[in-house]
DNA sequence: GCGAGTCGCTGCGTTTTTTGCAGCACTCCG
DNA sequence: CGGAGTGCTGCAAAAAACGCAGCGACTCGC
């Protein structure tokens, strides 16, 4: 917590301690193993090289430490354990929901943190051991991230169902161009197959609306003539039937996503992770194309 | 400790608090881990399976926090750290103590731990932990080992200076059973390959007296016509110009031996550790053949 | 068969450790 | 130059760990 918020005293306000207790922990270890652990500046405190090399060790300490204990609780037959997720937004409106649910039938003791990240960030998590497992669609690089199973997933244009483009199964980009467009930021892969389409048919998109929330933007599909992107595995089912009309968008223009299951390389997953792997790998598989 | 002599209160003895104390650790971390590490036998206590499972995760935690206090070290250019080996005796009359002593040389402030182990036993100190390196003789298995370097040695035969072996530079094993044999154990490597050679010709070894202790053995063969045997690498350099003389084993009845220097498998080395096994590398590659 | 000796475990007073409060010296910023 | 921020340090209070005595259960030897 002190190497993330860079002040011994804000750090004891976040863990809801005083200052003084956490500074003398922090003393006491240094002490102990002889090196400092942070460089004093003027403003607070900044992780020392030793620092950085020791709290690499303390998460890894920590996430094998939970590991055994699932391993343990696995041993007891309690099926416990804890399964921490980083993936993108589209994951979130039904499939994740879903898989979890049915996990959570199966295996009721077993608790779930999900945290939504975008295609940049989403390794800084599995490196600090705060995911186990990452979900993510067009990553931006993989250098740490062991990929378990990849599908491919073409990008539908979203809209409302009295939309022009009603009613059309494909739509070519050009033709949408003419729409007003409510994106995800850049940070999110789905935009970043976008642009990169736009950048090769040297066309700009229309973007009136660029949101990082999902719901802002099927919201503001809704009551105007925006159109918005997303893929296969993000579109609710219920929208099918609702308010919300789709069409995939021409292969021809924009090229074929890929959506990427895995966790970081080299780890050692808890048991009740390595199970949840197993059913979202069988559950991503049929969602391939 | 609990572990090691199956009671909370012997243990508690050995590590000198009262059983009271530990006993509430043992309860508490249970408590926390909501499973019973150890079996409650009228006698004392055994380890479960999931404490077999515990403990070996704690024994690496341990080792990891040793490995790291000594990158940390290394840092701070203190070049401290605690190397621990186990090895043959035959490494410690003159072998092991000059490479400590030149190590230490040029860190004087790294520490060692030399444990004398035999070829059996020696697998068990790297799995505990408890030894960094090992460097033996014709190790019984080698499943957990991560070998570095194997240097080959032919067994020599020792015996005082008046013997009537004197003078002769190769000796036939048939030639020696007409003097009596002062032996290491059989847990011993160069004991094991001259078992092999007599099983092998159909011979008895003369054997009068057996020990693990090879500072007996010596003592004996000056006191009598018995001559013992060792590996070149233990053959004491003030011995031969001293009261011990020693021939070659012909290598057409007792086979070469190999010396091994390694550590567990998939183990990564304390700092010092890892320098010490360079220089230790690099000092017994010129004791080959 | 029956004490003697072990074992692990628990209530309670004591000791050790940790924490919190107030205050110091210092730097940055307007 | 003052106000707000930082890390750090005596001193008292709270918390955790410890040690003593004792309980019930069990094994072993006479």
């Amino acid at each position: 917590m002190v190497a993330r918020v860079g002040s011994i005293r804000k750090a004891a306000d976040e863990l809801a301690i005083t200052s003084t207790a956490l500074n003398r922990r922090i003393l006491s270890m240094e002490d102990e193993l002889g090196v400092a652990l942070f460089e004093r500046l003027p403003t607070g405190v900044r992780l020392s090289v030793a620092g950085e090399l020791f709290i690499h060790h303390a998460r890894r300490q920590l996430a094998d430490m939970e590991r055994v204990k699932s391993q343990l609780a696995d041993l007891a037959g309690e099926r416990r354990g804890h399964v921490s997720i980083v993936c993108g937004h589209a994951m979130m409106s039904s499939f994740l929901p879903e898989v979890i649910a049915d996990y959570r039938q199966e295996h009721p003791a077993v608790t779930f943190d999900v945290r939504v990240s975008n295609r940049t960030e989403y390794e800084a998590a599995l490196n600090e051991y705060t995911a186990d497992l990452a979900l993510v669609f067009e990553p931006e690089t993989f250098a740490d991230f062991h990929c378990v199973l990849e599908v491919t997933q073409q990008i539908h244009l979203l809209f409302n169902q009295s939309h022009p483009l009603a009613g059309s199964e494909t739509v070519r980009l050009s033709e949408c161009l003419a729409y007003p467009m409510a994106l995800p930021t850049r940070a999110n892969g789905i935009r970043h197959l976008l642009e990169i389409a736009a950048r090769r048919m040297s066309v700009d998109l229309p973007v009136i609306l660029e949101s990082d929330s999902e719901t802002l933007l099927l919201e503001s599909i809704l009551r105007s003539d925006a159109v918005t992107v997303q893929i296969p595995i993000g579109v609710h089912k219920r929208s099918l039937v609702g308010d919300v009309a789709n069409s995939v968008l021409d292969s021809r223009d924009v090229g074929v996503g890929r959506l990427m299951l895995g966790h970081l390389k080299g780890r050692h997953l808890p048991v009740a992770a390595a199970r949840f792997l197993e059913l979202l790998s069988a559950r991503l598989d049929e969602h391939d194309g």
